[in-house]
DNA sequence: ATTGACCTTATAGTAGCTTTATAGTTTAAA
DNA sequence: TTTAAACTATAAAGCTACTATAAGGTCAAT
């Protein structure tokens, strides 16, 4: 199969595909002799791997590892288990931040009502003022 | 003041004073007969301005948006708070596609215990098997 | 005279693609 | 058969918000 079948198939761009190839994610498939790539069906398995992986928010490095893990089935797969740990405290606090973030924001947002002038705007005055805690 | 002084008052790095000039976000300032640039006051209180908006997680084009409305302050201030509310739903909609992925994640992590071989791993697998909702 | 701290510009790197440019190949219609 | 659409290829730039590096000019003190 071909690059665009491929992509149809997984639900990417062709684009996305070299990329992953150059990245070292996906690897160099066959090419045709006027240099098409030929891709496999595990090619079409790998692909949709990395798709599930960057669907969970795991980082193109994260997914590099997880594969370094698949070409040695045979060891004890804690390391596989603690990269989800670490990504699943990282979703988390980003998780924290962005609330602390939406409490502050609302509560500048309840600085104004509108029909007010921009030069006696609650928000902008709130921003200005500087009263903020950081993070 | 010069950039150093301007950067450890404000917090920034002095490149990112620079950076902010040529993206347009902080005026051109004098220059000495050296090209050395002199700040003021009105700068000092622009770059916390920027600063401030950036911790609220506001993006630079954002940013410039409030400062066009800064620029022209008898306009009724509607679309700053409109822009305060577009950037408070766009938090929102990150924690709640956050939230969902930590429950994926957590659920998955769950399909495995340590003491396995990465050829078993239940994480590996579940994500393998790619019964996953999308988002 | 030379060290060190400061300033200048320009350029590249970060993440994960997407977009654009330019060109060659295949396939189908006219 | 010609030609146009659809596909493929590579390379390079663009996106965000900086950060880092390089190579050099300026200034005060030693
Ligand atoms: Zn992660
Ligand atoms: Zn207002
Ligand atoms: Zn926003
Ligand atoms: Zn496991």
């Amino acid at each position: 199969m071909r690059i665009g079948q491929l992509a149809q198939l997984v639900g990417v761009e062709t684009q996305t595909i070299r990329f992953y190839e150059q990245q070292g994610l996906l690897p160099p498939p066959d090419r045709q002799d006027n240099g098409y790539r030929v891709y496999t069906e595990r090619h079409v398995e790998g692909l949709a791997f990395i798709r599930r992986c960057r669907i969970l928010g795991l980082s193109l490095a994260e997914i590099h590892e997880l594969q370094s893990y698949q070409d040695d089935p045979h060891q004890p797969c804690t390391a596989v288990n603690a990269l989800l740990d670490d990504h699943i405290s990282h979703v988390r606090s980003q998780i924290t931040a962005l609330q602390a973030l939406e409490k502050q924001l609302v509560s500048l947002r309840a600085s104004c009502n509108d029909d007010r002038e921009v030069e006696a705007c609650g928000v902008l005055a709130g921003i200005s003022e500087g009263n903020m805690h950081q993070q």
